[in-house]
DNA sequence: GAGTGGTCTAGACCACTGC
DNA sequence: CAGTGGTCTAGACCACTCG
């Protein structure tokens, strides 16, 4: 059970003086992260009202208001007009998108699967430790699987994953659902992706890719790298995805 | 000159019944919008104060505030606390990696040098008059150039331009500044690139390229296709890069 | 009609910049 | 010090949803 922290009166104080200022509303927005983090309210839940919270917290409406605010803009929140402010899901054709920037170049509308192929642990090595914030030697699941589309093999996925929270994955699991490998993590796991940094380059195909997605050996693929990160920016996963840029590109908006 | 509109109170009033409400701060907001699209201010200069516009506006402050800040966030406008609020510029390198999202593997930072190689006339095919929302046949202009980094090439881009609003650019032009190209256009031509859509591809090299990059044909290359558009989403530059990814990644942040 | 988020206002005060 | 953007408040009213 959660119970409501009593330090506003404290916190607000910490003005002109302090080294660390931070405005009010930037408190209530932690304390708001530190909520969902702590599982008060769950993905797809609505949570309190402007007013309800603006009452827990001691601050007006609008200071609860642009917290919030700023919890939309980064997609942890989602607020519908006349309904609620509800916590963000995966389980939402939009958060797709969000994290799989793969387009059908005929801008045909395709039916996308998951396809596991392995599910084995190991032991991070220096780098796995370093990207996933672990020590060597500790426990990682590693997960290899295809995405395909239309029926075809488009994307051949390396997914390394810290060995504590994901004891309980295996293949079966992830065959079995019919969801998202995100809305698994989220329901099964309680760990929801929150942002992620992907770094693509241009490779050429080896010769296990290449049978995975049924292209010639040396076939250039696009290699997409993806860190991704809960709440607190805590690395929580580390993706190599080969890509066949055949009947499909990667599409980003650049604001 | 610019003159004030004053369709204020008129606006105002188009709510419950119209079908085309839009609250007040957007219609701020798009008034703004022109004024910046008209050149009232240039990028680089500050723009009146929150209270001037409140009182050109017949509006709140808070109101203008809302308006300022969407424009903000799409960085159409720059605010600093205590100096004022600015038309955001492309002569500042942050506005230079938000479109060329390329960084060194090695995390250092390099010197980039653009090296324009042909710059000519030509008509506009069927698909550069539908990207660049010209007619068929319709002057375009086509650029050609290199970015390299530390001394590399490392991007071989090929730019259509339409003609009537480039109809000056020549390469002693780019040759001859030292700037980004997107601050040549802005400076030069008046034209603002705001945001872009990019679309990303796996591709082997042809023997142009390859022989403009430095690398064997067949290899690997990163194509980047670009679509720029400036105020009122009017696309203005279509571009196709080739990226060699050896020693650099295109990286990107999914929110 | 009651409850939610969304807009708009007016006024007070704070933090930063530059003269 | 005056002027800018940034925060915080309180209250009124609008638009949307649902029972």
């Amino acid at each position: 059970m959660w119970t409501m922290p009593e330090i506003c009166v404290s916190m607000r104080q910490m003005s002109s003086e302090s080294p660390t200022y931070s405005p009010l509303y930037r408190q209530i927005k932690s304390l708001l992260v530190q909520a969902l983090e702590a599982g008060e309210w769950h993905p797809g839940e609505v949570i309190p009202s402007e007013m309800e919270l603006a009452t827990r917290f001691n601050v007006s409406q609008g200071t609860v208001r642009k917290a919030i605010d700023e919890l939309a803009s980064e997609n942890l929140l989602l607020r519908r007009q006349g309904k609620g402010t509800f916590v963000a899901t995966h389980n939402d054709p939009r958060a797709f998108f969000r994290f799989l920037r793969l387009v059908p170049l005929s801008g045909d509308i395709e039916p996308s699967r998951s396809v596991p192929i392995e599910c084995w642990r190991a032991k991070a090595g220096t780098e796995a430790a370093r990207v996933l914030d672990l020590k060597v030697g500790d426990a990682i699941v590693i997960v290899r699987r295809v995405l395909e589309f239309a029926g075809k093999p488009v994307v051949a996925d390396e997914i390394y994953l810290p060995g504590e929270t994901f004891a309980a994955l295996t293949l079966e699991m992830m065959e079995e659902s019919r969801e998202s490998l995100y809305t698994l993590f989220e329901s099964r796991f309680g760990v929801r992706m929150v942002r992620a940094v992907e770094r693509l380059r241009a490779v050429a195909a080896d010769r296990a890719s290449a049978e995975l997605l049924h292209v010639a050996e040396g076939s250039p693929l696009l290699s997409v790298e993806r860190i991704s990160y809960t709440y607190g920016d805590k690395p929580v996963e580390w993706r190599r995805g080969l890509y066949l840029t055949h009947d499909h590109c990667y599409l980003n908006e650049l604001g």
